[in-house]
RNA sequence: GGUGGGGUACUCAAGUGGUCAACGAGGGCAGACUGUAAAUCUGCUGGCUAACGCCUCCGAAGGUUCGAGUCCUUCCCCCACCA
């Protein structure tokens, strides 16, 4: 039977393990566990990659738990980052956690009968140790050789500009003990992370044999770039995120559909649960119709739907159809209002819209950052009204352009749009 | 605490008294071509302005000067080594 391992490795989502012997260990229900940061209300994109990994876990019958790190989000992470980062305050933390614990449910079953996902934050254990204590009970078990030898460590002290302060060298120490209480408290015997963590990973197996004697494992999974080596879930320079707040539905849907040829197949594995045979054939439709983005398609579809539901899939849907068509001339305000709920407005009073210049409108409106911005892209010939080009530089808004006298559709590009709603004064 | 090196726009990075809203590269955005792809080509990338031009900007605050990113003083921060 295969095994969890042969799942990840089959669709791109294994990199490295600590031990061979992790093989067997797989073979009967076993407690695992992977740690998000708190810096952001909402997890991205970025992190969906662990997610799924998680999930493949729990398919395959195994107990997971996703460690909120509360009190190492407070310290912050040297791997991976070039300069120190800045410091989040507990409130920000506190109510980042809230938003991290709604965007796991939609992937994980935290009511599952017999393996429920559990969420747990580290501030819980964190907060009433001392700092003697600390000392005493965890560093003893600490090497400096091996904590000067990590990798992320190594390179911070080796760069000309950013070293590293003592706060942040730390962190490996707190990361390895969650492991022990995590071993300790709920029996879990592995710890998944990105490839970027594989010191901290080895940080905590290292404590849990050295302090308990017991074996425990590692298992990184592998930092998700598209084809032209850039990290996965960058959007106009944005991330995307998981929370329809932060990222529209329809940019969700947007960002996926837009994916690269070369990429479409290797994310399907990634990111979606669809069947290897399925995704294969997308691959060859990929290969024999390529305009007809088959694969692209499915590839929105599936996570859109899984992240934001079939309502968010709809609406998502329905205004990509709408804004990618052409002319907006046959819809209703109803219509509108329905397929633009989710992409961004700004409210305006009928004088400051109608009769004034419709660059100024577009830069009130928040499409653009300044007139001036405004401008630019109205010369590029990048701005249009209700889908129709701003060849005018000079051009007003007239009170024809308000569909049902209360909205109208400004877009910046290809794909920028933004809603003007008229509201009473 | 001492010595040396740094802090310039989204990032990297030039710039050592005027020609600097600040070279160059990357990134980003737009247009053309396409398939909402890639590649390619072109343009844009501080604010206000139709434009002339005005304003803000080079870690912070003062100062010298007709004129300062550039010189001086003090302060803050980062890095390395030493104590």
């Amino acid at each position: 039977m295969p095994t969890i391992i042969d799942t990840l490795k089959a669709r791109g989502l294994y990199e490295d393990q600590t031990s061979p012997e992790l093989d067997a260990v797989l073979q009967q229900p076993t407690t695992m566990y992977i740690g998000y940061d708190p810096s952001s209300s909402s997890l991205q994109a970025g992190n969906f990659v662990a997610i799924m990994a998680m999930a493949h876990f729990q398919r395959a019958g195994h107990r997971v738990i996703a460690l909120a790190g509360g009190a190492t989000g407070l310290i912050g992470d040297p791997s991976g980052k070039s300069a120190e980062r800045q410091l989040l305050t507990e409130e920000e933390v506190r109510h980042n956690l809230e938003g991290i614990q709604e965007n796991l449910s939609r992937f994980l079953d935290f009511n599952h009968p017999t393996v429920p996902a559990r969420l747990v934050n580290n501030y819980d254990w964190f907060k009433d140790f001392t700092f003697i204590s600390f000392l005493r009970d965890v560093g003893k078990h600490f090497r400096m050789t091996q904590m000067l030898g990590k990798e992320s460590v190594k390179k911070r002290m080796a760069s000309d500009e950013s070293g590293m302060s003592f706060t942040e060298f730390c962190y490996q120490l707190l990361q390895a003990y969650d492991f022990l209480w995590l071993h300790d408290h709920e029996g879990c015997r592995l710890q998944l992370g990105g490839s970027d963590q594989w010191g901290n990973i080895t940080a905590g197996t290292e404590l849990v044999r050295r302090m308990r004697g017991a074996e425990t494992f590692g298992l990184t999974i592998p930092l998700v770039c598209d084809s032209q080596g850039r990290k996965f879930g960058k959007s106009e320079g944005n991330a995307v995120y998981l929370d329809s707040k932060k990222t529209s539905y329809y940019d969700f849907y947007q960002f996926f559909l837009r994916t690269t040829d070369a990429d479409a197949a290797r994310y399907l594995r990634i990111f979606t649960f669809l069947p290897l045979e399925q995704i294969g054939q997308l691959e060859e439709a990929l290969q024999a119709v390529p305009e007809k983005r088959e694969a692209q398609r499915v590839l929105a579809e599936e996570v859109t739907r899984c992240v934001h539901g079939d309502v968010g899939l709809t609406v998502a849907r329905r205004a990509s159809e709408v804004l990618f068509g052409g002319a907006l001339d046959g819809l209703s305000l109803t219509d509108l209002l329905a397929i633009f709920a989710n992409v961004p407005s700004r409210e305006l009073p009928h004088d400051a819209v109608v009769g004034k210049p419709v660059l100024e409108v577009a830069a009130a409106a928040g499409l653009f950052a300044s007139k001036g911005e405004a401008r630019r892209m109205q010369q590029q010939g990048g701005l249009n009204l209700n889908n129709q080009r701003v060849a005018d530089a000079a051009q007003v808004f007239a009170a024809g352009d308000l569909i049902e006298g209360r909205v109208a559709v400004l877009r910046a590009g290809k794909k920028n749009f933004c809603l003007v709603k008229i509201v009473a004064t």
